[in-house]
DNA sequence: GCCGTTTTCGGCCCGACTGTTTTCAGTCG
């Protein structure tokens, strides 16, 4: 799939016009191209010009020079663009507080063409004394370069909400707060996010800053005004607050949850009413009257909008759809009846099955399956066709003594290297519900990959897929997947894939899960659960599936136990028709 | 470069903070 690279290649364009000090509308039509082709489920290389035509932001220009990328792989006007700015200053713009005013001007004036080069004159202070740079600034480069050096990368969302919220905490006892939400990324459940976003609204809002930028975790001030404050944290994390007034908390959370590209469609439908948008309310264009910004809710209602949540506020169709009042009615977490992903000590899970069906029970939760690992999987003391067996005695005698609650017997059975399933067809038949995934070969060709993962779809009694695409945020990349090849083999099998809430997988991800969707590819929203604590991730996974658009219809385990079997594609349920069931 | 119940041309979101300035440009979100 093409698309990421055509993605980059726009946004560095983008770049460079930006240094080039050209049309910013123009560079501001190349950044919303490239983001609109990374959320983008479908291969641009599969689709026709008008096809591409229908993508938001995509004209007759960008379609011409994506189709180029396609033909050539290359897109001249990209190749243009490189020969006009040496390469490595393009990396200058990723200092903070070094735009590409500045890039420019240290290239035009002291030939400053990549990072190193930059720290040298800093520190050599030769750029004290350019036009608009004086000592202080010198001095915010070179700790820009700093951070840079340091990783401000983008961190999984569950290592970084739990952080958010003690901040929350925080501020709450310490300072004289009255509302106090959470905004940015973090609000939409983005899957990775680089900071942290935290709305407030305060009688006191000068007290507020002080308190937060001398909260105990702060080690720098990046800047600290009446209204807006950010900070870095001890493990690199910039943190920004924002204070207002109480009328205007709404529309300051709208405003910083974002993302930008809906609040640009948002404020632009606006003007077109009559009506301003900014932080501090909606206001009469004409005469600055005030008409709403107390809660969201009014941002959205004074546009004649319902309310959008802020999982789908990604300019990725929402606002159209709720124009014509086509918002989908997003899933919720209380709408999961089951968990089809557990692990218990028969394998690496800590814990026993009176301890699962306990905790599972007290969640609200009707049945779960457990799957532990498959004898191939040594190293996570996977089961032998015999233990596999023995296992299944003790789930049949808990099940006769459990009322209102099931444990489906099955295995996370693992797809070898070489193709073939872990347990031979006997063992299989004789469980409830096999998950099948992948736990090695992980840089296989995609050929490979996909031959895999086809024999254990095509199998009758594998119902789900576990984490189809293997990807570690941060640590791993996904398998050479071919995700719609994926798709149509699911939908045609009747295989189910899984939304895997471990917060370092979210697998698949928003994007998928939504072609998924689209696709009537059956889904499953598992926790793949260790520990007990971990059935808590399941706020991950829901949250990939309202980013993806799903309703309560699109996910198999909110179906209660019954539904759920005729659903399955398994042996004994679908695959009863190829085999009676023992 | 995109886009259209105000437009096929002329628009394109809006404000805070900083560092450099004597009124603002640059950067960021």
């Amino acid at each position: 799939m093409k698309n990421r690279e055509i993605a980059a290649i726009f946004s560095e364009m983008a770049e460079i016009l930006e240094i080039r000090g050209d049309n910013p509308f123009k560079i501001r039509a190349y950044r919303k191209a490239a983001l609109n082709l990374e959320s983008l489920s479908r291969p641009v290389e599969e689709l026709d010009d008008a096809e591409l035509r229908e993508i938001p932001g995509i004209g007759e220009e960008l379609a011409a020079k994506i189709v180029e990328y396609c033909t050539t792989g290359k897109v001249h006007a990209h190749e243009k663009l490189k020969g006009e700015v040496p390469e490595g200053v393009l990396d200058l713009l990723a200092v903070p507080g070094l735009g590409p005013r500045t890039a420019k001007l240290l290239q035009d004036k002291l030939h400053i063409s990549s990072l190193e080069k930059l720290e040298e004159a800093a520190r050599d202070h030769k750029l004290a004394g350019l036009p608009g740079i004086q000592k202080k600034t010198e001095e915010n480069i070179l700790k820009g370069i700093a951070t840079v050096k340091g990783g401000q990368e983008r961190r999984p969302l569950g290592h970084v909400l739990p952080l958010a919220q003690e901040l929350i905490r925080e501020l709450k006892k310490r300072a004289k707060v009255e509302r106090i939400e959470l905004a940015g990324s973090l609000r939409r459940w983005k899957e990775t996010v680089k900071d942290i976003d935290i709305v407030a609204t305060s009688p006191s809002a000068a007290k507020v800053m002080e308190v937060f930028v001398s909260l105990p975790e702060v080690t720098q001030v990046l800047m600290q005004g009446p209204t807006r404050s950010s900070v870095v944290l001890r493990d690199g994390i910039h943190v920004d607050l924002r204070v207002v007034e109480k009328e205007s908390f709404g529309a300051a959370l709208a405003y910083l949850t974002g993302s930008k590209s809906h609040n640009i469609r948002l404020r632009d439908m606006a003007v077109r009413k009559g009506l301003k948008i900014n932080e501090y309310g909606i206001f009469r264009e004409k005469n600055d009257k005030r008409l709403g910004g107390e809660d969201e809710e009014d941002v959205y209602r004074l546009l004649g909008l319902p309310f959008v949540p802020p999982e789908l506020r990604e300019d990725l169709g929402e606002v159209e759809a709720a124009i014509k009042g086509k918002l989908p009615k997003l899933i919720e977490e209380n709408d999961i009846r089951g968990d089809l992903h557990v692990h218990s000590r028969w394998s690496d899970g800590a814990h026993s099955l009176d301890e699962l069906v306990n905790a599972a029970r007290s969640r609200g939760l009707s049945y779960i399956a457990v799957t532990d690992h498959s004898q191939g999987l040594g190293i996570a003391r996977g089961l032998s066709v015999e233990r596999l067996m023995e296992q299944k005695r003790e789930v049949a005698a808990m099940n006769a003594r459990l009322k209102g609650f099931r444990i489906l017997h099955g295995t996370e059975m693992d797809i070898k290297s070489d193709g073939t399933l872990d347990f031979p067809d006997e063992a299989l038949q004789e469980l409830d519900i096999v998950i099948a995934s992948i736990h090695s070969g992980f840089k296989q060709p995609t050929e490979k990959i996909m031959k895999r993962l086809e024999a254990a779809m095509k199998h009758p009694c594998v119902s789900i897929i576990a984490h189809p695409t293997g990807r570690l945020l941060g640590e791993r990349d996904p398998y050479d997947v071919d995700m719609e090849e994926l798709l149509r083999m699911a939908k045609k099998t009747g295989t189910a894939l899984e939304i895997n809430a471990y917060p370092q997988r979210l697998d698949l991800n928003d994007t998928y899960a939504r072609r998924a969707g689209e696709l009537g590819v059956p889904l499953v929203i598992s926790t793949d659960t260790h520990t007990l604590s971990q059935f808590e991730t399941l706020t991950y996974a829901i949250s990939v599936a309202r980013r993806a658009w799903l309703e309560k219809r699109h996910v198999l385990n909110t179906l209660e136990l019954d539904g759920l079997l005729d659903c399955l594609k398994r042996w004994g349920g679908e695959g009863k028709s190829k085999g009676k069931r023992k």
